[in-house]
DNA sequence: GTCTATAGGCGGATAGAC
DNA sequence: GTCTATCCGCCTATAGAC
């Protein structure tokens, strides 16, 4: 039954609980926390570990964490097989099993680095800025994430596309957060005169839609130009005509 | 094994062979014709078909590929099972078997009707057209498409996140011909002067990204906004700010 | 912590009667 | 053409030794 989705909850950056984790789950260098779910934890060892250990474990983790975003931005999560994720982060598949008690569980972890990166070019859309300004370098840094991420771009999409199982309480939180403030300052600028009165939604679609497009459809922006964001040139090509378009649109001045 | 994909090969909408096919392939109303491929081909009850059984067998292929774009259009081709499918389509698993010889062909079925949908708006983009009416309405066309035939939205968008293994060919064959018939169109406009300077081929990336977002995005749409593209206020809503933002851009006149 | 072996179930596909 | 019964491989997950 693959209708059943995962029952796991996603605490994406909720208040980090501080205090020594359950199983293995020691993340270093900017990657989350695993849920605590009460029942059925890992073997765990419980004596301290050594600060040495802890960079271990913390390692191997986003090993096997790289390795599966991979492969589920590429053949979702059902077309991975656990013994893919293993093979590809060097570690064996029962070695896997003491990392991360399911399938899903990798999944989740996978997808709760996800959001909190994709969500940084928007956190740097200030108030200060002028408008188009701003605008003109939020596109920017946009292609340029969809360019060094590629497969965190298309694992999202697939996710969302998907229905969002997972996410959904995410986007409805810190997304709509993050997004109502945003929208805000936007307003304030059409307000001042300084933008076109779009409505300030439906601009970030835009902006999202253009500039993920050059990652997420890759493989058709492939098949008719030859071309994608591997090549710089495309990078900066790619850049200058969005960029163009939402500032200036068709009509001719 | 879930790396290896499909082998089949994707013919659609090449020259119709107009002869009579092998296995209950009779597929109407539009409905593509399915691959006929070299060896172990179905059971195939040879003698002439009425008009009237062919109707019967086209409806049940007809009914099974809609189920089944449904379901793959919301889990995926590994997400999605063949009893999943049966089901939806209300006939049983084995009684599908018949129909189809295995899942993929199923999978390239649905995909192959899709294609041609999805190309049918940019058809419709001709160079007598006013520039500014003819982009106009190819957005409005575009996100009704996204209302009207969201799941097919949807799994194309799967499809080639993920690599667009099947469409590819097609992809640079069948999309790229039409693709570059357009562009000329539009680059015709732009030395007319009619439209702003931009490369044509950012600009129908442009197009087809922000209109398609209402239908892949759905999820974090409604997530942050509540609504979507099943409110026909939205639509009109949607459409309004799109044409808005290609046409006339951000920067104030 | 890491391994070998294996349980156990799901799901795609076929056999063969009717 | 449609059904019942069944095969069998693949894949997740665990047991238990070291």
């Amino acid at each position: 039954m693959t209708a059943a989705r995962p029952t796991v909850s996603l605490p994406l950056r909720t208040a980090r609980p501080a205090a020594s984790r359950a199983a293995p789950a020691a993340d270093a260098a900017g990657a989350r926390a695993e849920p605590s779910r009460g029942e059925a934890s890992r073997p765990e060892p419980l004596r301290a570990k050594t600060p040495h250990r802890l960079r271990r474990i913390a390692e191997k983790r986003t090993a096997i964490l790289d390795a599966a975003l991979s492969l589920f931005s590429r053949n979702g999560l059902h077309g991975t097989t656990v013994e893919q994720i293993a093979r590809t982060a060097a570690v064996s598949k029962t070695n896997l099993f003491y990392y991360f008690a399911s399938k899903e569980e990798v999944y989740v972890g996978v997808l709760s680095r996800l959001l909190d990166q994709w969500l940084d070019p928007l956190r740097a859309l200030e108030v200060e800025t002028d408008p188009v300004e701003g605008i003109r370098a939020y596109i920017s840094r946009k292609i340029r994430f969809s360019r060094t991420h590629p497969e965190a771009s298309r694992l999202f999409c697939l996710e969302v596309v998907q229905g969002a199982p997972l996410l959904r309480p995410e986007l409805e939180t810190a997304l709509k957060q993050l997004v109502d403030a945003k929208t805000e300052v936007i307003a304030g600028w059409i307000a001042a005169g300084k933008l076109a009165p779009v409505d300030p939604h439906h601009l970030i679609f835009a902006l999202w839609a253009t500039t993920q497009h050059y990652a997420d459809f890759a493989p058709q922006i492939d098949a008719l130009l030859g071309r994608g964001l591997d090549e710089e040139a495309f990078v900066e090509e790619a850049t200058r005509n969005v960029q163009r378009l939402i500032l200036d649109g068709l009509r001719p001045r």
